[in-house]
RNA sequence: GCCCCCGUAGCUCAGCUGGAUAGAGCAGCGGACUUCUAAUCCGCAGGUCCCUGGUUCGAAUCCAGGCGGGGGCGCCA
């Protein structure tokens, strides 16, 4: 990778310089915002001149002679700026290069980063199976599914999970609201009022008298059904389908215990439990949680805490690395909890991400709406996907972090949707492959085996090598910080770059020893890491639009 | 009362493990189609980065305290 030639070129150049390791270490190489300030500026200067001693300016002058002498050729000039940076110039030659490498690595630039491959369960949506997903759900679904292709990417071995609540309270309103619309009857005030409820009691013959257990179970069984396709069809496939309701039934894994008994008995070998006022309460306060929480209510019932503590003792033992969890904003508050209860069973948190995703708040007539499965208004994602399709809906879903309120106007969106940036990306893809067609395959594989290390480069050709460039750590930074908006981000500034170098550069019949080559490799490289930023969005990029 | 998220251009938001003159999309105004795909491009206009104080060579970014908006705090699921 051409940037950690440079950076380890810069580590080694700082130390002969006098300067220590450490802050070698932590000394950035960013792009400048203007053209100006070099390809690469530095301020490793700054951050020596305490231990150094003397100007940073002078520190910076004798780190950018050693660099000089390390990199020769690759490096035409550099300069000493403002407070102390250190101004990079490369050669036309380290760019060529760098493409060079960028080609190489074809379809999998910017993958395998991961320094330390890990086993993660990523658990996402587990939207409660009782009606249609939201856009709510979308958005969990897009970001959780998304993260998975990033770690994926990264070298990661991941398995998307969904927590399938068929089990409790929620399940018997569900059977007796279908129960009612079957017979023809009023839904009960606390069932669900929408339509999906007469669907689903159409689709099982005997709903009106059916045993209420029974009903619910194959109502759930229905919506799971429709829940799965509907994200099917949004690009999100689930590895593992998981049952709340087999968490209380006996497990041949565990010689013939239910699992939330066996989570029981660990917790009670770890002394994490007690029992006060009839009620077993877990010592989730030790472990940072506001207050002890309740297991086993007086009445003998279990809470749901104890379902999702003996979920994640599940979790736990199939043997992932990390356990992640993409929680709705209306979950924040189980953050605390859910931390102790990993704790309690021995976990250690840095293994753990509770992420919490932000609200998507229905603007109508410039109002914000409320989404309320009971009454059974809100925007579903099928109807979303309707309106805008799978590619706008999931970057536009995408292109914000999770921790900000996005608002949806249907309106705007289906009015808009022709504006989105995406199809400014897949645009520019589709061009690109526009302009290999032109050239034809054979004249493409020609131009990927030439030597370009001679000719000279445009100021556009120059920026998009660093574009290209910057890709890996993007990602990198994208799975770090859990941010798939990062991507989205990326793939369109990639994109916008190209454009200025269609526009600066022709291409096809370039003019000059090897230009038509080099223009050709940059074509191919821009094309497939657009390809992989939007494939690890879940959008697609066609050859043609 | 306690906790979480947000506050940056007219709108929606990037940028936040400190760097040089703060960005994008949309909206607005003015231009460019005989093309390698105009779903594009070029130009103009648009800012108290919520406020106050602190940290330092340097703060949109870090810290403290406010203000404003959104949400959550159950022996519900």
């Amino acid at each position: 990778m051409p940037l950690d030639v440079l950076r380890s070129a810069l580590r080694e150049a700082a130390i002969a310089a006098g300067g220590d390791g450490q802050a070698a270490e932590r000394a950035t190489l960013e792009r400048p915002k203007r053209d100006d300030h070099g390809d690469y500026a530095t301020n490793v200067a700054m951050l020596l001149a305490p231990t150094i001693g003397g100007p940073p300016r002078d520190i910076a002058a004798k780190v950018g002679e050693e660099l000089q002498s390390r990199l020769g050729a690759q490096l035409d000039r550099v300069e000493v700026a403002g407070p102390g940076f250190l101004n990079l110039f490369l050669s036309d030659a380290w760019h060529a290069a760098a493409l060079a490498h960028v080609l190489e690595a074809g379809d999998r630039f910017g993958s395998g980063g991961a320094a330390a491959p890990e086993r993660i369960n990523v658990e996402f949506v587990s939207a409660n199976p009782t009606g249609p997903l939201h856009v709510g759900h979308a958005r969990n679904a897009a970001y959780g599914d998304a993260l998975s292709r990033i770690y994926a990417f990264s070298g990661h071995e991941v398995t998307r999970e969904y927590y399938v609540n068929d089990y409790g309270s929620q399940i018997a309103r569900l059977a007796e609201s279908v129960q009612a619309r079957a017979r023809g009857e009023a839904v009960p005030e606390d069932g669900y009022q929408g339509d999906y409820v007469q669907a689903v009691a159409d689709a099982i013959p005997d709903a009106a008298t059916l045993e209420l257990g029974e009903l619910g179970q194959r109502a759930v069984a229905l919506m799971v059904e429709r829940i799965r396709d509907s994200l099917h069809f949004f690009g999100v496939n689930f590895d593992v389908w998981f049952s709340e309701r087999s968490l209380h039934e006996p497990s041949a894994k565990l010689d013939g215990t239910d699992p939330v008994t066996h989570a029981f008995e660990r917790l009670a070998e770890l002394d994490q439990t007690y029992a006060h006022e009839d009620a077993l309460w877990l010592r989730s306060s030790a472990h940072g949680d506001d207050k002890d929480r309740v297991l086993v209510r007086s009445t003998g019932e279990h809470t749901y805490f104890a379902s999702d503590i003996a979920y994640m003792l599940d979790k736990q033992e199939r043997g992932f690395d990390r356990l992640m969890y993409v929680l709705g904003a209306d979950h924040h508050g189980y953050k605390g909890r859910m931390a102790a209860a990993f704790e309690s069973l021995g976990g250690d948190v840095s293994a753990l991400d509770l992420l919490i995703m932000q609200f998507v708040h229905l603007v109508e007539r410039g109002e914000r709406a409320s989404m309320s499965k009971r009454s059974g208004e809100f925007v579903t994602l099928d109807d979303l996907l309707a309106e805008i399709g799978v590619d706008a809906a999931r970057w536009f879903l995408l292109q914000r972090s999770h921790d900000t309120t996005i608002d949806l106007d249907l309106d705007l969106a289906r009015e808009q949707t022709n504006e989105n940036p995406v199809y400014y990306v897949q645009y520019a893809h589709a061009r690109i492959s526009s302009v290999l067609d032109k050239a034809g395959a054979e004249r493409v594989s020609a131009a990927l085996a030439a030597d370009t290390s001679a000719v000279a480069l445009h100021p556009s050709e120059k920026a998009l090598v660093k574009k290209l460039l910057m890709f890996p750590a993007e990602i990198e930074e994208a799975g770090a910080k859990r941010a798939p908006h990062r991507i989205s981000a990326y793939a369109l500034e990639l994109s916008q770059t190209f454009t200025a170098f269609y526009r600066d550069c022709k291409v096809v019949g370039a003019e000059g020893d090897g230009v038509e080559d080099l223009r050709l490799g940059l074509c191919v490289a821009a094309r497939t890491t657009i390809a992989t930023a939007l494939g690890l969005l879940g959008v697609s990029a066609p050859e043609t639009m």
